[in-house]
DNA sequence: CATAGTATGTACGCTAGCGCACAAAATACC
DNA sequence: GGTATTTTGTGCGCTAGCGTACATACTATG
């Protein structure tokens, strides 16, 4: 168990942006639910029954094309929410849903969610203005993808990782995040021997220390500063609702 | 002049599903403008005062990094709209948006869109579903980018392109295409010079004709499908309005 | 504490795509 | 119709990342 209970909904910061009255319908409706390393929430073109607000989880985006390759477009931690699609009206999306970092998050019937959705307030400005950070997030992966090496991917992952954990160390094997950035293992084992190498992270088997995270910030390229600051961004203009 | 009036809205696709009285609402808002080859819209950053529903011209969002490399993220075409940022209430994007193929479509003041989404019907289901179709076509570029040859990449492209043109042939010179899918101009003459070599496209100083569509679909990747689905999924769902 | 299983390190040849340089062809413009 | 400009073709050598194979280390489990 990688971290336990009691947890509040306010741990999942857009939960935390909403006004209390809002909160306050569907606080009952919130089941705390723990989520463990792999498991599937929702699969390409499959619908999702709930949504869920991570507190401690992340939950990573992923693709899986015909010939097996993966690739992650985004990654949803306790500033998101997965199930955009469903309040975009999609049913499904071409997407897989898998928990990339075990711990918990709050999960809400998808009914309900769009219910309150479509009432039109503060829920609907919010999940909207999050809409948006996610397609910055997938956009800037897109481009990433095609311009930059795999160390300053890594660097990139480490850093967004590291901020939704809120913490210096992350259990998570090479394996794990070569099929994140869709990269061979060895390109990871390669890039994280540099990075040792230099003190910025120590790495033992499936566990990754960051020693120097200004380290880790000089060696990650632009798409990092672009992805957090449009997540600073939202919650900076969530404050008016 | 590539195309010339008499144009109508319903040419956009997305206006044309939208229910007569909902339309007769804005129609009187909506300028018929023509959209020159290179047109910046909107700059990483800037807002944007008009939302633009295409119908004869292509839209390109791309990125554009530090050191000059650029790499599209979408396209918008008569399926489309120009400024979803805006309506996720965004204000801004770090995306820019530029007129990739030259013609024509209809622009409307942002204000009043916005006004239109926020009274919650058909178009606000409309523009949301959209959204949806928006961020498959973002996420498959992103997994495309990563996994596939540029051969394969450019003719999901023109495949992409041609759907919205409605036609075989299109003017657009290899510099363009490469710095559109992010890749090195030279990288385009040689996939292209296969597809030629082929029969199934002929190029000529800034002309390409299709002159096989199927051989162009034998040698593309499983992107292209991906997302043509979810367009033709997008207005199958839209009748329902 | 021995062993099986899993995670990481390393090496090697291969290929796609890059950066650069320049030639050839097509078009625009005077 | 001749010249400048733009577009396309081609030929390097170079590098990042791939695929494969295998060795080494850690750790869970009995």
């Amino acid at each position: 168990m990688p971290s336990s209970p009691p947890h509040q909904p306010d741990q999942n910061r857009l939960l935390a942006a909403l006004p209390a009255i809002e909160l306050e319908r569907i606080k009952s409706h919130l089941e705390l639910v723990h989520m463990p390393l792999g498991d599937v929430l929702c699969e390409s073109g499959g619908r999702l029954p709930y949504v869920y607000f991570p507190t401690s989880t992340i939950i990573s985006l992923h693709y899986i094309l015909e010939n097996g390759a993966s690739s992650e477009i985004a990654g949803v931690g306790n500033e998101g929410l997965l199930g955009i699609s469903l309040i975009m009206g999609g049913e499904s999306t071409p997407s897989w849903a898998t928990v990339q970092t075990a711990g918990y998050g709050y999960r809400l019937k998808a009914s309900l969610l769009l219910q309150e959705f479509n009432r039109g307030g503060p829920i609907q400005r919010l999940l909207l203005r999050y809409t948006q950070a996610l397609i910055t997030q997938i956009s800037q992966t897109a481009v990433c993808n095609r311009h930059h090496t795999i160390e300053q991917q890594l660097c990139r992952w480490l850093l967004l990782t590291l901020d939704r954990l809120n913490s210096q160390e992350l259990v998570m094997t090479q394996e794990l995040i070569a099929s994140m950035l869709g990269v061979r293992r060895e390109g990871i084992t390669e890039a994280a021997g540099k990075l040792q190498q230099a003190e910025i992270i120590r790495y033992r088997r499936g566990h990754i220390t960051v020693l120097d995270r200004a380290g880790l910030e000089t060696h990650v390229c632009e798409c990092y500063d672009v992805v957090k600051k449009e997540f600073d961004r939202l919650f900076r203009d969530v404050r008016k609702y």
